[in-house]
DNA sequence: AGCACGCCGACT
DNA sequence: GTCGGCGTGCTC
């Protein structure tokens, strides 16, 4: 018969095979594909394109995996479709596990063959029945023999060459332990008992997203738990969906207390064994629960009943590359498609989500205490106009400019001589976000995209963000040949950390940041030692703000509160408020009260005022109401299409007459083209067009009509993000 | 995405 | 005269 095979390729295109055997959609199959080989899904049967019979290769092999569940194939055409992105690339996400379908690793086992000691003309000896005892019922390797029936390996050998015992190869499998999900019942306060109850009469249901909306420090992680125990219970898997930072050891150790074992995880930073012993644990449905980044959310679970999506405001579920994706918003979709709940938790819910809350289309749940004797911080807002950050002297004797106000210099220190910790936050990598020289003016630009290059003291280059472009810092001025003109201007946390030691050279200091502490177990150290209380002030950029927990940690300083607040992009204040406010959450966790500061250069913003008077409500509704008068989400949709090449004039010219042709309507509009924000990006040129539409319009229907007018030169590339988050 | 085929510039 | 640049087109 003939089958239509999907290939992990960047196709909407289905291409056809001949199989011998009876096969269904949904199973795997190897097949030649060009001069590679590659495994694939049959997504039907029956003869797909217009192409001689010769032309049409058989398949090499039918693997004996679990086929694909129907509703899987079903999610990932939605996800395609919605997101205008090749079906191919999104199989990609299901299967993308590097050698996961090579031979695996194989061990030996060796199990009685069933002939007798007196059958082998061997005399009895106690060693060899305390061999004999041992494989009655499961068979073993040689090393396990030995340790388990305590005799030496000539013994088992001797068994071996009489053939008593035959060896068998056996599939090395990773043994993910069972959650025990009474391992370590809880004690929970009636708020949160309550707010569990709840969660749990969801699970087994059908489909159901529940947002569990709780201040920072009330518990949120135990309330979901139950859920997951419930669900764990019922003997379905669970996927807990975190931002890709928060992966940390904190948090898999509060599962570790409560279940008693790891969860499987699944990360970027996943080594490649790993993650084929995780990918087969998950589609043979031995991992039960999996811990992951927006990654995971395509994997072939074999039985998922639950998707807990943690910190779900979270701007990193969005991807923005390949395929561009909202993993919060795919989620909803692939567990209405396998119908089991949802559980959405976050202390700062977006407004995407407190609109479907107050449209009915979710339920909420909501925990108001903090824990025990924790109390919420004290916000103070300092006015870096009126409370200039002072010069310091470094160690050759130089006075720099500083970035801290003197009243949070003196907070710190007060902090520091009663032995309690404190957190310097700045969302900013490196030294020095850019360089200049004084003498001439020229500033350090990448060469492949629109951006300025920060200076990394540490590795003493200076690297482009955008696109991972270094060099050496220079010792002069490549434009004037000034050897003094070169000034690092602006602060990074480098710089910050340079500043604390300075002002503070008895404090032991640590920085968190991804260039710093690449590495998940580079990150855990330095938090271990905040935990250990082995550092005093700690420095750091976002990886800060995520759900750790330090009890003695009292003082939190925001160095620059107005980051993000003045970029273009709709979400700024939105992501700003909920940043600001999960940082400051991370004060007065334990018993001693917390305080906050916020460095501004405008104390009257209000997004600063709605987080100092704890007012959420204010803040939400001052937002919700310039979104409704924008028509911008959740009050309508938008769509970003970038149009990039390398050549700037042909590129432009395609962007010029995609706007020519974009829909117009009194409802529905179209923005540009401009020059992107980043106007160069790894050496192409780059246009964006913004098209805005009613909630109820079929944006992708559109998108695809408006395109469709278009032949594009094969030298530009169209890319469209639905629902885009950066607008760079 | 890979890979081969194919047509124009600097080299033994 | 060839080696190799990457533009274009195909893969069942």
């Amino acid at each position: 018969m003939i089958v239509g095979v999907l290939l992990p390729l960047p196709f909407n295109k289905i291409f056809d095979y001949r199989i011998d055997e009876d096969a269904q959609p949904g199973e795997m199959v190897r097949v030649s594909f060009g001069k590679e080989v590659l495994v694939g899904i049959i997504w039907k049967t029956g003869k797909e394109a217009d192409i001689d019979l010769s032309k049409i290769k058989p398949v090499i092999e039918k693997l004996s995996f679990p086929p694909l569940s129907p509703q899987l194939m079903k999610f990932i055409t939605f996800v395609a479709a919605y997101n205008m992105s090749f079906l191919g690339l999104v199989l990609k996400m299901v299967l993308s596990v590097k050698g996961v379908f090579d031979d695996p690793k194989t061990t030996i086992l060796y199990k009685l063959s069933g002939k007798t000691l007196a059958e082998a003309k061997l005399k009895n000896s106690d060693a060899r029945w305390r061999v004999i005892d041992l494989l009655k019922h499961y068979p073993y390797t040689r090393a396990e023999i030995g340790r388990g029936a305590k005799v030496g390996q000539p013994v088992i050998k001797s068994l071996i060459d009489a053939g008593v015992l035959v060896p068998e190869l056996v599939k090395i499998k990773r043994d993910f332990p069972l959650p025990d999900v009474n391992f370590a019942k809880v004690d929970l306060t009636a708020e949160q008992q309550n707010a569990a109850d709840i969660l749990c009469a969801k699970t087994g249901c059908g489909f159901s997203v529940t947002l569990l909306d709780g201040i920072t420090g009330s518990g949120k992680t135990e309330v979901y738990f139950e859920a997951v125990a419930k669900v764990l219970a019922a003997g379905h898997q669970v996927l807990i969906m975190v931002p890709e930072i928060a992966l940390t050891s904190q948090w898999l150790t509060r599962f570790a207390k409560r279940f008693g074992v790891k969860p499987a995880c699944w990360h970027s930073g996943l080594g490649n064994r790993e993650r084929i012993d995780t990918w087969l644990g998950i589609i043979e449905n031995r991992a039960k629960v999996i811990i992951g980044a927006r990654s995971a959310l395509f994997l072939p679970y074999a039985d998922l009943g639950l998707i807990v999506i943690d910190e779900s405001h979270d701007q990193s579920f969005k991807q923005e590359d390949v395929v561009n994706y909202q993993a919060r918003d795919m989620a909803v979709v692939r567990a209405k498609m396998e119908q089991f709940p949802v559980i959405l938790s976050t202390a700062t819910p977006d407004l995407e989500t407190i609109y479907n809350v107050e449209n009915g289309k979710y339920d909420v749940v909501r925990l108001t205490s903090r824990f025990a004797s924790a109390v919420l911080p004290e916000i103070k807002i300092i006015d870096l106009k009126k409370d200039k950050p002072q010069k310091f002297a470094k160690d050759n004797g130089i006075m720099s400019i500083g970035w801290l106000a003197p009243s949070l210099v003196e907070a710190l220190k007060n902090n520091f001589e009663k032995s309690e910790q404190s957190i310097l936050f700045l969302n900013r990598r490196g030294y020095a976000p850019f360089t200049i020289c004084r003498d001439c003016g020229h500033r350090f630009q990448c060469p492949n995209c629109t951006s300025w290059l920060t200076e990394h003291r540490r590795t003493k280059s200076l690297i482009c963000h955008h696109c991972g472009y270094s060099v050496p810092i220079p010792a002069s001025c490549p434009e004037c040949g000034s050897q003094e003109g070169l000034a690092a201007c602006g602060p990074g946390v480098e710089r910050i950390a340079e500043e604390v030691i300075m002002r503070f050279p008895d404090a032991r200091i640590d920085i968190l940041s991804s260039d710093i502490t690449p590495t998940l177990s580079d990150i855990s150290k330095v938090i271990t030692r905040m935990e250990n209380h082995e550092t005093d002030i700690l420095i750091g950029t976002q990886i800060l703000a995520k759900g750790h927990h330090f009890p003695s940690l009292t003082l939190v300083g925001i160095v620059d509160a107005d980051l993000g607040l003045m970029g273009s992009d709709l979400r700024a204040a939105e992501r700003t408020y909920q940043l600001l406010s999960q940082v400051s959450g991370r004060a007065g966790r334990g018993s001693k009260k917390g305080t906050v500061y916020l460095q501004t250069l405008y104390p009257d913003n209000a997004v600063l005022k709605a987080l100092l008077s704890n007012r959420r409500e204010d803040f939400i509704e001052l937002e919700q109401q310039s979104r409704r008068l924008l028509r911008l989400p959740p009050y309508g949709k938008l769509a970003a299409v970038i149009i990039t090449g390398q050549n700037q004039s042909v590129t432009e010219r395609t962007a010029v007459s995609l706007g020519k042709c974009a829909p117009n309507t009194d409802t529905i509009t179209t923005l540009g083209p401009a020059p992107a924000p980043v106007f160069m990006l790894r050496g192409k040129y780059r246009y964006r067009l913004l098209l805005k539409t009613p909630r109820n319009v079929n944006i992708q229907e559109i998108l695809r009509t408006w395109l469709k007018q278009i032949n594009l030169p094969n030298n530009v590339r169209v890319q469209i993000d639905i629902d885009p988050y950066s607008f760079m």
